[in-house]
DNA sequence: CGGGCCCTTGACAAGCGTCAAATTCGGTGG
DNA sequence: CCACCGAATTTGACGCTTGTCAAGGGCCCG
C-alpha cells in the first residue's frame, strides 16, 4: 500500500542533467584552483586523507572501489560538469581510488578555503550544491542497476551522448570495464551491445565510437526485459 | 587493464555507519528544529518546494519515486541518523516522496538559516557534511543492488541490525515493500528470506519481526550467488 | 462469516552468468 | 612492412538465478 501513493503524478524526465561547471561559471570561477592531469595519472588514491573535492572541467574519470571480494568494481564514471570526492568529504579519508580515463581539467576544491571565500561571495555555488549533485549521480546510477542490461546500457549510453553533447560519442572506457561499471559481464555487455545494434539504436563506427539514435534508445530503455521487434 | 589497479588493498569494512545526529549532538544541536509525524504522514511530495532537509533523529522514512514506467519505486529508507531530501538541495524542487513508516522525530533544516547559524557556530556540522551522509548511503544502496538476491537482503538486514543497535528488529515495511526497496519481486524476496532462516541466518518470531544471526549474514552476504551448505 | 491483502508455493520461462574457444585489434620486434 | 603476442571482444552451449503466472493459505477487519 505503501509503495502506491505516487503513482498517479505525471512521467517527466526523471533527472535533470546538472552540470556544476555551469554555476561555477556562472560565479565567474572565484577561486577556482584547476589542474590539468594527463590519462592514466589518479586524481586520489584509497586511504589518502582528503583535502580536495573535485570538479570535472573536462576529460573523464572514474572512481573504483574493491568490492568485499576484493574486486575492483568501477562505481562512477565522471565527466565534464560532474563532482567527485565529496562523499568521503565527512569521513575526511578516501575511500576509493580515482583515475584519470582522458586527459582531464579538474577543478580541485578545498572545503574550509572554499567555505571561506563562499562567506564573502555568495554566487559562488555551495558546497552543499555539489554534494547535491553527487547525490543526484548516485541516484541516477541507483535506478539504472535496477534495470535489464540492454535498457541499463542504453540509459547509460544516452546520459554520455548528453553529457558529451553529440550522438557521435567516443567512449572514454573499454567496453570491459564499461561492463563492470553497469555490474555486468563483459559476454553480456557484448550481447546487449549488438541488441541495441539490431535494433538501430545505435552504429558502431569504430573500436569504442559510436553513433546513437536517441530516439530508439530511448524507447528500448523504457522496455522492460522484453526485445523490440 | 583499469579495472585491476585497487586489487592489492587490505580488505577492510567497506563503508562504515555514519549516524549524523552525533555531530548534532556534539554541537549541541543549536537552532535545530525537530518535528514529530505520526505513522503514515508525509515528509514533503514531489514537485513541492525544497525548503528543507531532514534528519531523522527517530522512526522510519521512506522515500519513492515513479520510474519512467510510472510505477513507484521505493529509493530509500531513512532511519535514526539518516539524512533525506539532500538529493534536491541543488534544484529547489522535491523529486521524491517521503513517507513517515513509523513515528518519527526529525530535525528540520533550513540551508540558508543553516548557514548563517554556521557561520556563527563553527562546531556546527556543515551542510556539505550532511550531503557527504547522503553519499554514502545511496553508494551503499549502490553496491548493494550488485549482490544477488539472499546477498542483498543480508546486506540490508545487517545495516538494520547496526542501525538499530539490536540483531532482533522489527522491519518498518512490509516484505513487499522492502522487496520493491531491494529490487526484487516479492516472489523472490519470500525465497530469499526462507534461503536466509535455512541457513540459520535469522529466524522469524512473528510477521515482521526478525532475529538476526550476523556472523552468518555476513557469511552469507559474502557469498556470491551460490547456496550455502 | 466474508473480503481483501500479504505472504507462499510450484511450475515454467527468460535473462544473465559461466565456461571454453575462436576471432579481432593494437602494438611490438624483426 | 609483416609476423607475432597478448588483451579485448565475440560466439555458442549450458545452467543457475530471478521474474512471471497461477493458485492457495493465513490474518486482519469489517
Amino acid at each position: 500500500m505503501n509503495a502506491s501513493v505516487a503513482l498517479r503524478l505525471p512521467v517527466v524526465p526523471f533527472w535533470s542533467a546538472d552540470d556544476v561547471r555551469a554555476s561555477l561559471r556562472a560565479a565567474g570561477s572565484i577561486g577556482l584552483r584547476t589542474r590539468a592531469l594527463p590519462a592514466g595519472s589518479t586524481l586520489f588514491s584509497r586511504g589518502e586523507a582528503l583535502r580536495q573535492v573535485f570538479v570535472v572541467m573536462s576529460g573523464a574519470v572514474q572512481v573504483q572501489r574493491a568490492d568485499r571480494a576484493g574486486q575492483a568494481r568501477i562505481v562512477d564514471l565522471a565527466l565534464a560538469g560532474d563532482v567527485v570526492g565529496f562523499d568521503d568529504f565527512a569521513s575526511g579519508l578516501y575511500a576509493a581510488d580515482a583515475l584519470v580515463l582522458r586527459d582531464a581539467v579538474v577543478g580541485a576544491i578545498e572545503p574550509k578555503r572554499w567555505w571561506r571565500l563562499s562567506v564573502r561571495n555568495p554566487r559562488l555555488p555551495a558546497l552543499a550544491s555539489l554534494g547535491a549533485a553527487q547525490v543526484h549521480r548516485a541516484l541516477r546510477q541507483n535506478m539504472r542497476l535496477r534495470l535489464g542490461a540492454p535498457s541499463r546500457l542504453a540509459d547509460c549510453l544516452l546520459q554520455l551522448a548528453e553529457k558529451l553533447g553529440s550522438v557521435d560519442i567516443e567512449l572514454p572506457l573499454s567496453y570491459q570495464d564499461l561492463a563492470n561499471y553497469l555490474n555486468l559481464r563483459p559476454e553480456t555487455m557484448s550481447r546487449a551491445l549488438h541488441e541495441l545494434e539490431r535494433s538501430s539504436c545505435l552504429r558502431r563506427a569504430g573500436r569504442t565510437r559510436l553513433e546513437l539514435d536517441p530516439e530508439r534508445l530511448r524507447l528500448t530503455r523504457a522496455t522492460p526485459r522484453r526485445r523490440q521487434v
